[in-house]
DNA sequence: TTGAAAGCGCTAACAA
DNA sequence: TTGTTAGCGCTTTCAA
């Protein structure tokens, strides 16, 4: 394997004056460029990542901490850390996966100099890991909101404002009776607070708008879309919307509706909360606020590597929610569309 | 940040005596490890990963190549990840990630000295990424079999074998009208080489067995599934059993099946191919081929850690498939079963 | 059982 | 515009 030294021989020059032509940090001939890159390309150099880090303090890599369990939303988490990943190389940095399971993983990579910064996923209202990454040097960008950011950046959907926005889409076309079919009763018990904030949104708007609205947990899967949906149906006969914040659930809710003697859009109006790839795969296209995972996974690098080089304050980013309309909302039979 | 030296004055000895503590590379006495691991705790020592690499040659990182594309099978890809992801912390490792789509990230991070070695997933038979893991120096285990193995590892189900147990137990069973629901068509024409071994088995022992088969690939969604359904009932509409690979659709099969007219297992035998979580998660508990995706992530991180310390040759492990009864396969109407 | 010292390959301050 | 050189923090040979 060729070293610095090696090429810096080929090209008759230094060994700074390669990693100059590397790093850019100084001008260069353009000869001397030239000659060093022909050499650079000819032996084929690549520069030792532990030697740089060694000399540098700069890795290259950031750790991204995803809940690699099955339970939960696997699609979301793979469109996040693509995000990230993707967005990691447009900085030339690589990515060190790291489980959530393994809190002490934070405090290895960190303190080993192993990573530059850290993106962690899934946060909970009291997470046990903020406090560590609080203490690291390293900047850190959270997705999702803890209860106290104790002084890390956060990302993520202004939920609270998704589920106002909800509501009031729904509102303004006439809907008074909306059923809210969420996340399995497990995610909101661990306190991942977009749950609550949602719901908190779309209580606070129906309560403004004094609409009727009954809110039903739902397990990610065939049997707890059918369950739900039938308690929806139960607690409230009447219901002409229906959000759904669930995507694994969100095909079996449609589809159980359907079998149930609810068409969308004819006799239900359907808004999801999911991506939007998610929403065009539906047999009916479903209109819905999009969640932006991949754009979410990109920024959350950006903010980090804007900490990084700029050593700028941390900050919150709360993404504003927007309506991608795809037909699966009509205004209650019955009743004119307000909008 | 403490460095070994501090550690070393700390515990009145010298670094080496610090490192070899580390290590276990030399035995020390205990009065002095005692002293230098008080010192460690104390300082909360981590030593530094660019400086070791550096010296030891050995990153104590791995990296996983996975595709984080959408279009198929979010589920497995994630259950190999974390199977990975566990194993290689076991072995004292981290798992740098890298995409897909990102040839050229191999050769980057292995000739930069990033990795101990490479485990990549998803591999096609005349995969280009094959030739450029041949030549490095890290290890390298294959998820999946391209057509040549250049020297390279490879671990994965035994997909023709699988297909000719899935055959024999039906047909033991007293099945002789067997359809076979796949793959999505885009993944037999990546030539992603499991689709057509599984298709192989299954094709020779039923010529063997002389039975009435057809095979039917299928788009990995809701409406994919009932395309699929309504074609295998349309081209076989004596069908007995029906082979399921396809996880995303799995569900959606079952249920179009049955509003068919088709019950499982009373009209209508299931037999799937995926892992044991999904057969259990579905509304019918499915008999099934089991799909060991956690267990092949960590075989492969226990061939690569092989090769690393042992130098073994390379080697290609197939893993036997098992069927594992959930009571979806019963003997046909009017048939005894044969076993 | 322990220590001294020579690198590992690179970066960046200092000098020219 | 380029070169010289002193580390970065660790591992490991050699010596005691």
């Amino acid at each position: 394997v060729p070293t610095i030294n090696d090429v810096a021989r080929a090209a008759g020059v230094s060994a700074s004056t390669v990693s100059y032509v590397l790093s850019g940090k100084r001008p260069i001939s353009t000869p001397t460029r030239n000659r060093v890159e022909k050499a650079i390309a000819e032996l084929n150099y690549r520069p030792h990542a532990g030697a740089r880090a060694l000399a540098s303090q700069r890795t290259n890599v950031i750790g991204l901490m995803a809940p690699l369990r099955i339970d939960v939303n696997v699609n979301i988490i793979m469109q996040f850390v693509a995000g990230v990943v993707t967005s990691a190389r447009a900085f030339d940095h690589d990515v060190l996966l790291l489980t959530q399971d393994e809190t002490t993983g934070l405090d290895r990579v960190a303190s080993g100099s192993m990573v530059d910064a850290l993106v962690v996923m899934d946060i909970e209202a009291e997470d046990p890991r903020v406090p560590i990454l609080a203490a690291l040097k390293q900047p850190t960008v959270l997705i999702g909101l803890p209860k106290h950011a104790q002084g890390l950046s956060c990302v993520d959907l202004d939920f609270d404002e998704t589920g106002r926005l909800a509501v009031g889409y729904l509102a303004d076309q006439g809907h008074r009776t909306i059923g809210f079919i969420g996340s399995p009763p497990v995610v909101i018990e661990r306190h991942t607070t977009y749950a609550e904030r949602l719901l908190r949104g779309f209580n606070s708007e129906s309560a403004e708008r004094d609409l009727r609205t009954v809110h039903i947990p739902c397990e990610s899967s065939q049997v707890g879309a059918q369950i739900a949906v039938d308690a929806l149906l139960t607690a409230m006969p009447d219901v002409t919307a229906v959000v759904v914040h669930n995507e694994v659930a969100l095909a079996h809710i449609v589809s159980h509706l359907r079998s149930r003697g609810h068409r969308t859009p004819e006799n239900i109006a359907i808004l999801a909360i999911c991506p939007a790839d998610v929403a065009e795969a539906q047999p009916i296209p479903l209109t819905a606020i999009d969640f932006p995972t991949h754009a979410i996974g990109q920024i959350a690098v950006e903010m980090v590597m804007a900490r990084l080089d700029g050593d700028r304050p941390a900050e919150t980013r709360l993404l504003a929610p927007k309506v991608i309309e795809r037909g699966s909302t009509h205004a209650p039979p019955g009743a004119g569309a307000e909008v």
